[in-house]
DNA sequence: ATGGATAATTGAAAATGTCAACGATTTATT
DNA sequence: AATAAATCGTTGACATTTTCAATTATCCAT
């Protein structure tokens, strides 16, 4: 015997801690949860040489949104340093290009190359099946309220 | 103008990366709210002298489960060594106190003291108010409502 | 009894986070 | 128009966090 209570029974032993009261802190099950899913997320992008984090501007790059580093971070919630070795990395694996602003020559815009659009085409595929993964105790609607719950808590929208 | 881009109407320009793919990644939603969830928490908690992660442990402690350092690093998602050191900290500071586990004299219990558990009573009211400041943008039905599919994707069930 | 696992601990190395300072450029003030 | 103040990307220093291998004590299975 390892553990110094009986689990409950349907109880997997490393469950046992659920009954504690933080299992209902907001905080604590969205940092839980989100754990969970960057090994999944981290594992998937590991194919293709990315992280969440790479994963995450590269995407940003995929828009039509012309983002420029700082909003990238700002966006991310990362500091500007950050961004900068996130795309120096990028951009010498030929993935995105920085362009000097059209309107703000200090800032700089930050846009995927063809090869660039070409990874985040599969690499976005992988992150969707790992994101299923993650949250494949949720059923296809409880995946939306789960978004649009988060989205409008982050930006009060849906 | 800072931005490439003109903003929507109503949009704040901070916002304008709303409109790219990843906002609708669960993985990058719980992660963006997480981080602006952990500023407000751990802004409460300074007060204490605890952080997100020494208030976990200390969650843990005051619960009636008798929670060992293992369990402890796995249901908080972290590595059995950081447990060390967080419970160091807490001990010395006459928090919580380690007892031989009963059945298994290899593990540690983690409960807290009378000083820990008025520390916590303490602390957990403003982790609330930061929780509720976090989630302004919800009402609490919804509020449940995330919390009830956190806990289902994490645990399958409510 | 012995050997293989597991719990806590330590310590080192790598990754991340935080922050202050700098040059280039823009915006605001006079 | 000239100057001052603010902002963007960048660099580098420093702190914190993460990850992992090794160690000791204890438990479990044979």
């Amino acid at each position: 015997m390892t553990t110094e209570v009986d689990a409950q029974p349907g109880t997997r032993p490393e469950d046992k801690l659920v009954a504690a009261s933080i299992s209902l802190d907001a905080g604590f099950l969205l940092a839980k949860l989100h754990a969970a899913g960057s090994v999944l997320n981290n594992r998937a992008l590991a194919d293709f040489g990315l992280k969440e984090r790479s994963y995450s501007v590269l995407a940003l790059a995929n828009s039509e949104l012309e983002p420029t580093q700082r909003e990238m971070a700002e966006f991310l919630s990362l500091d500007p340093s950050q961004i900068v070795a996130l795309i120096d990395e990028l951009e010498q694996r030929g993935l995105v290009i920085r362009a000097p602003g059209k309107l703000d020559r200090r800032a700089k815009i930050v846009s995927a190359t063809a090869e660039g659009a070409a990874l985040f085409r599969k690499a976005e595929a992988a992150a969707r099946a790992a994101e299923a993964a993650a949250l494949a105790g949720l059923s296809s609607e409880e995946v939306g309220e789960l978004k649009g719950l988060l989205r409008k808590a982050l930006w009060n929208r849906d």
